[in-house]
DNA sequence: CAGGTCTCCTGCTAGC
DNA sequence: TGCTAGCAGGAGACCT
């Protein structure tokens, strides 16, 4: 389940194995993963455009070409792989892009991953980054906009903190870390936080992100940034997953708005 | 506008 | 032991 720290990680890893390089031909075997043109279309134009640089907006990674941005979200299971022309195509390998000297395969075994091929002027203002929050390292995310954007919302603020139009990259793991480490409970609903509650959420966030980044994400179950690389913030996780907390008391397990969710209540309040 | 529910998918697993 | 219902969850569609 990639969030923002394994996007950033795949990220990295990306640019150094396909920059510079030239798209040759692709391949989609599963075209609803094309969303907004006919895969006949994103296949002709892919060809001949080259990378020139990989960068990432919330959770989409934007692969810069000379004509166009391809934008790829990785959502629950995404992946991409590097490899021989010889190796074979697995049943969950569904977009093929095929380079001078080898493949990148975007695999993903519940195909719940989305690509979009845009124009290269106004990308960010078109679907599907127009409506996206601010990065949680943007000077301009602070109490004053949380304010404003929760002050309506009756909802947990473990539900809030994963609409990407207010703060970008947060999934379920990082907000149960999130929340625990401000010390707020998770079904407490987003407009009753106070100032200070507000702040520690943004500090908490740009903290435990940032952490991941450098651990390389987290690998719970089925992510990896690409093969055979494995994150490290697993073992920093401190609720989520967890049966203990570091207090001693009993993390308790919930569902909230369908979500599985970690917090101990001694020290959420 | 806000929020609830459904949908997309497949692999894994708890439970019979 | 073998089968199956249910669960996992990011985000958009759709409805109230």
């Amino acid at each position: 389940m990639p969030e923002l720290p394994e996007v950033e990680t795949v990220k990295e890893v990306l640019k150094s194995q396909i920059i510079n390089q030239t798209i040759l031909d692709v391949v989609v075997n599963y075209p609803k993963m094309i969303e907004n043109m006919d895969y006949l279309d994103f296949i002709e134009k892919l060809k001949n455009q080259t990378v020139i640089d990989i960068k990432r907006r919330g959770k989409w990674l934007l692969f810069e070409l000379n004509d166009y941005y391809l934008l790829s979200h990785l959502r629950m299971e995404g992946k991409y792989y590097i490899k021989n022309f010889n190796d074979e195509v697995t049943k969950h390998q569904h977009v093929i892009f095929k380079f001078k000297d080898f493949e990148l395969r975007y695999n993903d075994t519940r195909k719940f991953g989305r690509m979009y091929l845009l124009d290269k002027k106004n990308i960010y203002n078109t679907k599907p980054l127009n409506e996206l929050g601010y990065e949680p390292w943007d000077d301009k995310l602070d109490v004053d906009y949380l304010k404003i954007r929760y002050q309506n919302k009756e909802n947990p603020i473990k539900t809030v903190l994963l609409d990407q139009s207010i703060i970008v990259g947060i999934g379920n793991i990082y907000a149960d870390e999130i929340l625990y480490l401000s010390k707020i409970n998770p079904y407490k609903k987003a407009k009753t936080l106070s100032n200070e509650e507000l702040k520690n959420i943004i500090i908490n966030t740009k903290n435990v992100l940032e952490k991941a980044i450098k651990l390389g994400g987290t690998t719970i179950k089925s992510y990896t940034s690409s093969e055979g690389v494995h994150g490290k913030f697993q073992n920093e996780l401190l609720v989520h997953t967890k049966k203990i907390c570091p207090c001693n008391h009993k993390v308790i397990k919930v569902k909230i708005n369908g979500r599985g969710t970690y917090y101990c209540e001694k020290c959420q309040k």
